[in-house]
DNA sequence: TAACATTAGTTTCAATTGTAACCACTACCG
DNA sequence: CGGTAGTGGTTACAATTGAAACTAATGTTA
């Protein structure tokens, strides 16, 4: 019943695509594997969805940001920013507080609540990722750090210049 | 305005997460850049999703699946692929006939216009591969290669066995 | 300082996605 | 056979996401 054995029906011709080994689907289904089993360790326990934690992940190491600070530091946009903050509100997960110097910019910290929910959370995303590099030895851990930075270059390449329309 | 030159007011301690540095995190964003940037590519020439571009990429390479088949070889969950399924029927993109043997199981092929289409993309997404590919030499290819399956087989752990809850 | 452009953040609405319930059919078991 | 369990696939509904419009404040220019 897989397709592993139909063997003969199998029509893969020189120029085809063969998905499984196609680095931006693996890339996704690796990525998705990942998150989702984190997201459910803490999001069960806190109540967190991803963009929820990677505001709360970026506040605990960095105060007093605005939510457009933090649309830089996390690559998410704005929108996402902006409701991940009103649900951190509402489970007094973050504080707000207007800045004087410019009404229209907010400045979120973590609250006291905030800090000891990141505190328990730290460690256990920390252990997955633990148990993911366990499966690396040291010098392909180096690797796979200088790989992801070059394949990360030229895709912000492509986004910044339109080069491959 | 950027929080690079915060200096002083960074409050990382040797227990805080750097999300930077947090592999799931730069998995996936690195995973949304290049998949976005080629589902653009291709989404606004043919309206096509990327589950549905999945859909036909294995159907161009292993004929006559069942939806059932491609939900094996995609990761994809059965309501995406009957969603893909139905979109792509809508474009003339695929075929779908009713296995006698089994009646409930349909049979799908790609068209002669969802071939056209497929043979057309294919190089096209198999460009933006090479792109990405090229930033990197021979010996780092492999080792990414390597790298993915193991992490891949790691993270696959996680969801089978409760392992880390 | 009036007019216009820009920036911060929110709201709205439509499209996408995920979960669970559901129909149709087949397989198994007495 | 008749009943029940399992499979293939779709539908329905709720939650998530994304794009664009909007409000409020600041900055800029004449």
């Amino acid at each position: 019943m897989t397709t592993e054995n139909r063997g003969p029906q199998e029509a893969a011709g020189p120029d085809d695509l063969h998905l499984e080994k196609f680095l931006p689907y693996r890339l996704s289904v690796l990525s998705n594997r990942v998150s989702n089993a984190i997201a459910q360790a803490y999001g069960a326990r806190f109540d967190l969805t991803i963009p929820a934690w990677r505001v709360m992940a970026i506040l605990g190491r960095f105060p007093d940001l605005s939510a457009a600070e933090l649309v830089e530091q996390t690559a998410m946009d704005k929108v996402a920013i902006s409701r991940a903050v009103s649900s951190l509100l509402k489970n007094d997960y973050i504080t707000r507080s207007e800045d004087p110097a410019d009404r229209r910019r907010q400045v979120l910290n973590l609250s006291e609540l905030g800090r000891e929910v990141y505190e328990r959370i730290v460690p256990l995303a920390q252990r997955y990722e633990r148990d993911l590099m366990a499966s690396l030895t040291d010098e392909e851990r180096r690797q796979l750090d200088s790989i992801i930075e070059k394949l990360m270059d030229r895709a912000q390449a492509w986004a910044e210049s339109g080069l491959m329309d």
